[in-house]
DNA sequence: CCTGGTTTCGGAAACGTTTTCGGCAGGATG
DNA sequence: CATCCTGCCGAAAACGTTTCCGAAACCAGG
């Protein structure tokens, strides 16, 4: 069907030889006939099949955007989409084509890793959404095919990752707590299978400590990140600790549900009780009250992910990119009421 | 570097066309070869090229979706992303694999719609994002591969679409408006380059004349779906007719805008003017106050273009898909006040 | 024993490229 | 004149499959 380098061959009265020499720039071909060549190909409209060259060159010039849990989650529509759009503009600008993939634990364990790359030939690529205890953290790090992690402080030979400061966010979202007067602090964080949970958690300790203030592990309370998990997480700390005056949440999501369960106390946001929240998605700017919390760059994390894989590509070895958080503060956190 | 189908032919004994026929499950085999031969595969831990396969056969079981205009629209976001899920959950499970790929109008005379396609030898594409005025409309319907759009109401022999019947989604906003008693009915309709806009514009005007109501042409407004532009549709029609106790608008994200351009003009909704919307995307429940609007199934959509390709790829004829829209009445609309 | 039909298998071509190797001119050098 | 480059080009192998065609081998019927 389509025109081949075997039919711009015959037109030219040249071999195939000289015809892909001549598409590639190659040097040892008279300026002339490569022209000509050029223009005959023009002509007939001729497109290099992708396939026949992955085929023969052992590389596709295709990368995977590898998701773990994608439709499970509410919580991520937005953190997820902007990374997708990161990544597929940055690719696309290095040329690179993008194939789409999705797992689960489950699916993790039926088909593994290497399995997805050689089949598609896969040069390299980035993975989002695995948890600590998934199958693929172990085969990422000893396969041979590149890989970046989104959010999983993992580096490798042929690995790199690219994540936020997490302690970092979170220890700056509860010094603003306590900069506000508040010293009765609880903590609505991730599973404990997410590596950002464990991170957040650190922040949240060392904040208070700088501060002088007591930690008490039974000031916080682990949710799934999702919304429901947010109101049950202000039950639960509440009840225990009525004298609380602040929360921090290791998600926007979550920070939305605790919001809405004070409400349902009866509780003011933020005369009563301030919330902060993590991740700074779409909703955080339209909730009322609009929700004080710590901004992630989710489309440049794409885009730096496909800048690492890039780099892994050319040989280089793997490395971390860790980007500095920054606080988002709105109208969900005031100071302590005395 | 990986396992070959020579490298079983050799260690079993066979030529390759027998390992070829006893992995795809020929019948001309004796099943005890056929037998001895996967298990060897499977202890060799085989896995099929991909790339190969394609080459020879001639399609590759990958599905592009081709979306127009992504990052572009902030108001496109949770739609655009549920659509991605549906098609993507849809296409694993029908074994395909899913290459995504963004345009502009302007890439779109760069590359044509066929280059695209054959360079990855795409067995068939879903198409979104497309406007009246796009190259890759006319290309879509005289190209060989099959094509799904979504949201353009176009058939061809091998092109389908799946869309909103937005004529009446319009009409239903509309006459639940005028059933709660308005008869100022603006309208802020999307820019004209999209199909969407003509039919939600025809569901208004005929509410209106079913209800006899005069239709005027001045009372609707076009902008682009964008909140801005909802902010401005509000200014614009307000000051022309100050009588106005209601309007629609053709996006949520521009119903939104509305809404913070009336509070700032001292209205309140839905108490002075009632607003409606359209899509019913994740902020439509969060907001305040809570949007009604016209639910799409962004989802559904996206599992269903998956499933007018897989029929187009079966060789039957291109064929429409419309859903039927249904009301998610909330806040934002009331009773028209005496 | 011959014929004809199955069953089971292998050789080889094909898919569209890239790349290695070598060949043939022509000019420069000895 | 012999030798050696250098510039330009073609033949052929290679990538990993699938598939067409034919060939053994076996069996049944005559």
């Amino acid at each position: 069907m389509g025109v081949t380098i075997k039919d711009i061959a015959k037109r030219a009265g040249v071999s195939v030889t000289t015809v892909s020499r001549a598409l590639n720039g190659y040097k040892d071909i008279r300026p002339e006939t490569r022209d000509r060549i050029l223009r005959i190909a023009e002509e007939m409209n001729y497109r290099p099949n992708a396939v026949a060259r992955s085929l023969v060159m052992k590389q596709s010039r295709t990368i995977g955007l590898i998701i773990s849990g994608l439709t499970r989650s509410r919580a991520g529509h937005d953190l997820t989409f902007n990374i997708i759009c990161g990544v597929n503009d940055r690719a696309t600008e290095a040329e690179y084509d993008l194939v789409l993939s999705t797992t689960d634990p489950s699916r993790q364990e039926q088909v593994p890793y290497m399995e997805l790359c050689r089949r598609r030939q896969l040069d390299g690529v980035i993975l989002m959404g695995v948890r600590t205890d998934d199958p693929y953290l172990k085969e990422v790090l000893e396969a041979s095919v590149p890989c970046v992690l989104i959010d999983v402080p993992l580096v490798g030979e042929k690995c790199s990752h690219v994540t936020l400061d997490n302690e970092r966010g979170a220890r700056l979202a509860v010094q603003h707590l306590i900069a506000e007067g508040h010293r009765q602090i609880g903590m609505i964080n991730g599973h404990a299978q997410a590596f950002v949970s464990l991170e957040r958690l650190n922040g949240y300790r060392n904040a208070l400590k700088e501060a002088g203030i007591e930690y008490r592990p039974e000031r916080v309370f682990f949710g799934d990140f999702e919304e429901s998990s947010g109101q049950e997480g202000v039950r639960h700390l509440l009840s225990r600790f009525p004298e609380t005056t602040a929360v921090f949440c290791a998600s926007d999501t979550m920070a939305i549900g605790a919001i809405r369960e004070l409400k349902a106390m009866g509780k003011r946001v933020p005369e009563d009780v301030s919330v902060m929240g993590f991740d700074d998605i779409e909703l955080a700017s339209f909730v009322t009250p609009l929700l004080s919390t710590v901004h992630q760059p989710f489309y440049e994390f794409g885009t730096r992910a496909v800048d690492l894989l890039i780099r892994l590509l050319k040989g280089e070895l793997g490395t971390a990119d860790v980007v500095e958080p920054h606080l988002a503060i709105r109208e969900s956190t005031a100071p302590r009421c005395p």
